[in-house]
DNA sequence: CCATTACATAGACGATCATCTATGTATAGT
DNA sequence: ACTATACATAGATGATCGTCTATGTAATGG
């Protein structure tokens, strides 16, 4: 499993106003504006917030005219989910390479 | 939603070590000194990753003579991909409450 | 052209984090 | 009793993080 872009998404993830931002925007494109109106922080850290998530592959953005229109990026939804799957799954291949692996039993 | 809960596990998990320390326990159960041979930190280090997944509902605890024996919590499991899910659903609720809002409107 | 709006960037600051060394505390074996 | 093993705790340190103010930049409207 590859874990640096896994990392990437729940270090973005693991603050509380990105995680709202996201959550703001699975209902669709919001720009700057709008998201910043939901919160109490200055522009600047908003800009910083969304710049977090474009890098951790979370969001995209689209220039239009003035406004930077957010969207949260599919295959991140995508991936995110299926990392967690594979994580957390009682089934996969075990780490551990004991002999008495439990997992290993199991298979 | 209740984002404190969820935050808290991203932030746990949110460490590239920690993130292999659960997928080392996805297989079951381990005692600290099987994990720390998995890694090149020091065994303070690793007390402390514990703590913080302890402290986070990731893993429990049980004591047997001088080892400590470490398992995934059922519940963070279970709890982690039904938040992960309400967040990312597409058609759960909007927050951004604007009347051309994309989900609410698909609602 | 000038003011306004919508953002981004730079730099600073306090808080949190991951890691370390040193040390403490049980438990087990001889 | 003594030693070794398994782990926790305390305190320090350098790095990263979230936030701020100040400023820059690009687009829009009169």
């Amino acid at each position: 499993m590859d874990y640096q872009n896994y990392v990437q998404m729940l270090k973005a993830m693991a603050d509380p106003n990105r995680l709202k931002i996201i959550d703001l925007l699975s209902c669709g494109s919001l720009c700057a504006c709008d998201i910043l109106q939901h919160f109490d922080f200055s522009q600047p850290t908003l800009s910083h917030h969304m710049k977090v998530l474009q890098n951790a592959g979370i969001v995209f953005t689209v220039k239009d005219g003035k406004w930077q229109h957010y969207s949260l990026q599919k295959r991140f939804v995508q991936e995110f989910k299926q990392n967690t799957d594979q994580l957390l799954a009682a089934d996969e291949h075990c780490l551990c390479q004991r002999s008495d692996c439990e997992k290993d039993v199991a298979n």
